[in-house]
DNA sequence: TTGCTCCTCACGTCACGTGAGGTGGC
DNA sequence: TTGCTCCTCACGTCACGTGAGGTGGC
């Protein structure tokens, strides 16, 4: 069987392989090792054999990473608003950095948002358009 | 002056330089060349010193490529599907092959179009999670 | 002659995809 | 031993970006 891919660990932590988390973030194992090689997220663990292992919090950051794709940011801006937001939760006072960095970000993605509006319209135009065309084609075939 | 770009030629073409064509559609001039590289559009014409001529029509066909981008595909599905537009307005009684084609990229553009509207709500969550931690992070300086 | 636009290589970049050749561990 | 998953290079791909070195044409 290969059911077992979970180790459950003596101290109750539930690491999987590459494999695994992959397959529940919707990943490809390339992706996962390539964010690795960037520094997006380094697996809690390996095995003695050299495999990757994951944690549930490991998953979880993975999960996030695939989340941030839509908005269109390279890896290098995806690391550091990460960074970001990791700081600015355990962020004791404040820290104007932090914020200001955050700031800029929101801006970012709001741009992004507005971006993403105006394609899918031109999308949904050029669906249109397409299935237009196609329909008066099928018209004038027919005769009037 | 250097408002002398568009060339009135003797047919009555206004033809422009690469520059001029780039600038009113939106692309860089590396990417109207790699347009040409790949076979989307090649210049109506060439200056006897070798620079691009741009009709209205190329002109028109670039913009309708630019468009084509936040559909997320290749070039080669464009310059396929572009092809197709083609044909099916010329065509003359009914052309199984260029009528399936076209349905299948209106079922891709529909499935594209559904791909972006998630990605348009990912983004907008996204956004508002950053501004959200950021808020509670300034509250929490703040004190309660 | 100056200045701007354009030309053709050709290498670089980003985010991975895709084998090649080998090993881990049930 | 078989079978599946995993490992590390390392080159390939796609859609351009970015100089380098040179020329066109007002």
């Amino acid at each position: 069987m290969q059911g077992g891919n979970a180790e459950p660990a003596a101290d109750g932590q539930d690491l999987v392989q590459i494999g695994e988390a992959a397959d529940r973030v919707g990943l490809s194992l390339r992706t996962v090792r390539h964010y690795e090689e960037v520094g997006l997220l380094t697996p809690s663990a390996r095995s003695p054999g050299g495999f990757r292992l994951y944690s549930a919090a490991d998953v979880e950051r993975l999960a996030t990473l695939k989340g941030m794709k839509p908005l269109g940011f390279s890896l290098d801006q995806i690391r550091e608003l990460m960074d970001l937001l990791d700081r600015v939760d355990t962020q004791t006072g404040t820290d104007t950095t932090v914020e200001s960095g955050l700031e800029a970000y929101a801006n970012l993605a709001a741009e992004r948002v507005e971006r993403l509006e105006r394609h899918l319209e031109a999308a949904r135009k050029l669906g249109d358009e397409i299935t237009a065309r196609l329909a008066s084609a099928r018209e004038r075939s027919l005769g009037p």
